[in-house]
DNA sequence: ACATGTGAAGCGCTTCACAGCG
DNA sequence: CGCTGTGAAGCGCTTCACATGT
């Protein structure tokens, strides 16, 4: 399955949670408009699952959504740790979406003394030698200042984590096996400043 | 210039920066470790900005990151506002970061008309509809639920924003000549999950 | 008639391999 | 000799166009 088609799931599942409820199927044009992509890419990438469709009537929105979600392993929830509880980490521990969305918060990680013991939303934060491989966290949430980043991202990998996001301003380097994306404001912010100033030629 | 270049020039700043100062060039080889790409790929990324480096030494360090600050127009103060001063906004709002790598949040917004007139950092929070045309703000970043999404950026569009960065789990579609960059935590996390799912084969 | 599924063509990015230059 | 800069090859993804199926 191409990366690129894995990074599209997520939006098309969205694009069906965003449809009215007595919809019962999609065709691959209506989908396409409401994820910004082309209706060829949408039967691609929906190919990939299988053969889902039915021809001269679309795509049934439940058969899908379940199969999308199947195969994004999306069944039950998923164990997530957050590690750096700043201004960033505490956002996302209050993040409303993670449930409806199929993550759930185990646990909170910081190592500033003064930190550990507080409590976040029912969670008490611990210190990141508290981190158990034991715990079966499946993604771990990097939100500390950069320069603890990749120390970070050695214990968590130490844990048995196998996937990272972080979003801490700094490359981390991981063992074969653990999948990291990063999120980056400040590279976001400078990528849609250069685009300010080289403006698309009209066309 | 290739969007997936664009994509890089941030991460290597940010690699620049985290060099020794006494530092006066660098490798493709040693850039290439400290970003996670190809010697190769550094090479071409940087020959986009013209002949910069010297052969059988290396880049002036300093050269390279002006002239990489130079593409990506960090020249002084980018201006911007964030819309939706949640849990998100707040936390951005706060970010130190900003400041440090060239941009400067100059205007808070919400709708709520509870939290209209509160402050944070210095910026009195105003509703969306004083958003000044005039303003000057070059980046957007959208920081509301998904269901304000699309209204947001069609408001911001609409003020001669050209760049946005978009927090909210939604879709937007702007005009053409505006430029949209999505970040959303929950899509993240399922492109993780497929991975812990599907892990690499051996090899 | 209508919309899916798919080989094939097209396109952009990455990697290779080496010429070029200090 | 070392490292950059770069044509050419390779690769993966997107787009096209239409055969396929209901």
């Amino acid at each position: 399955m191409p990366r690129a088609t894995v990074a599209r799931l997520p939006v098309y599942l969205q694009c069906l949670d965003g449809l009215p409820t007595d919809r019962q199927t999609v065709s691959s044009e209506e989908l396409a408009a409401a994820s910004n992509v082309t209706a060829a890419q949408v039967r691609k990438d929906l190919s990939h699952l299988g053969s889902n469709g039915v021809r001269g009537v679309g795509y049934d929105t439940q058969r899908l959504r379940r199969l999308i979600q199947r195969e994004l392993g999306l069944t039950g929830d998923v164990p997530v740790a957050i590690v750096g509880v700043g201004n960033l980490g505490t956002a996302l521990a209050n993040y409303q979406g993670f449930g409806e969305r199929g993550f759930r918060i185990v646990a909170l990680f910081d190592s500033h003394p003064a930190k550990v013991g507080a409590s976040v939303r029912d969670h008490t934060i611990r210190h990141l030698d508290q981190l158990d491989p034991k715990a079966g966290i499946a993604i771990g949430i990097i939100a500390t200042p950069g320069e603890a980043a990749q120390q970070v991202a050695d214990r968590l990998a130490g844990a048995g984590v196998r996937s990272i996001l972080n979003f801490a301003p700094a490359v981390v380097r991981v063992p074969p096996g653990v999948e990291v994306r990063n999120v980056d404001l400040s590279t976001e912010l400078q990528i849609l400043s250069f685009y300010l100033a080289h403006p698309a030629k009209a066309g």
